[in-house]
DNA sequence: AACTTAAGAAACCTTTTGGTATTACGTCCT
DNA sequence: AGGACGTAATACCAAAAGGTTTCTTAAGTT
């Protein structure tokens, strides 16, 4: 059984308010970037690109692995769920077909 | 055919970070409400309150309706689908089932 | 008409945010 | 060893965010 732990969403939501760190969230889609290699594609020192990276850390979108003299930024998507789970408190009012979907779908996987 | 408005998803993304906006969107699920009664609900000034509401409004994710000297404020959980849409760029990356799921089911509600 | 209540508006304050520039440190390369 | 490079750390700044208080206006109530 994995245990899950439950987090307060507070800080990841905070990080997505940002356009720039949602399109930083894109780029890492395609692959683990250096600050430098992220820092690239915006207009703005690294710096600032590095201070994005550390809310986004906090929010646990992104895990950091030092490689030499390098920082690897690593796209850590799991933070997303919270905020699904979040915005799925609403889904009978939006959708109510989605609804009930996932919950035909939740008794096919999960038979025990 | 719905013409369905594209709207950038910024100001949405905004309202969503702050934590009394996020407990009034979940206040709204159960019934419309007065400026006053949102704010019988958190300790701040009613001034406060009406300035979330603000926020909440330009994110497109209440709408407010004069009804006497009462402003009644509606949830607008349309608003929300942006958010969605956007989390779902990463779906692949947290929960492959979940993205196989949804297109085998795309398939079933779009026959055309 | 007088009173109460709901909300709008503006001024103000403090903290946070998003950015800069500068300096220092560790790593890689020659 | 020396230089270039990637990052860390700090100080600094302007603007935005989140809150308050005060005043005004409009709508109900008695």
């Amino acid at each position: 059984m994995q245990t899950h732990q439950t987090i307060n969403p507070q800080s990841t939501f905070r990080a997505l308010a940002d356009p720039t760190r949602r399109d930083i969230l894109l780029l890492l889609r395609a692959k683990d970037l250096s600050i430098a290699e992220v820092a690239g594609n915006f207009d703005m020192t690294r710096a600032a690109v590095k201070k994005h990276l550390r809310v986004l850390e906090e929010g646990r979108l992104i895990s950091v692995t030092p490689q030499g003299r390098e920082r690897i930024n690593h796209l850590e998507p799991a933070a997303l769920k919270a905020v699904s789970d979040w915005v799925s408190f609403f889904d009978e009012f939006w959708d109510a077909r989605l609804t009930a979907l996932s919950s035909a779908i939740a008794k096919d996987w999960n038979p025990e």
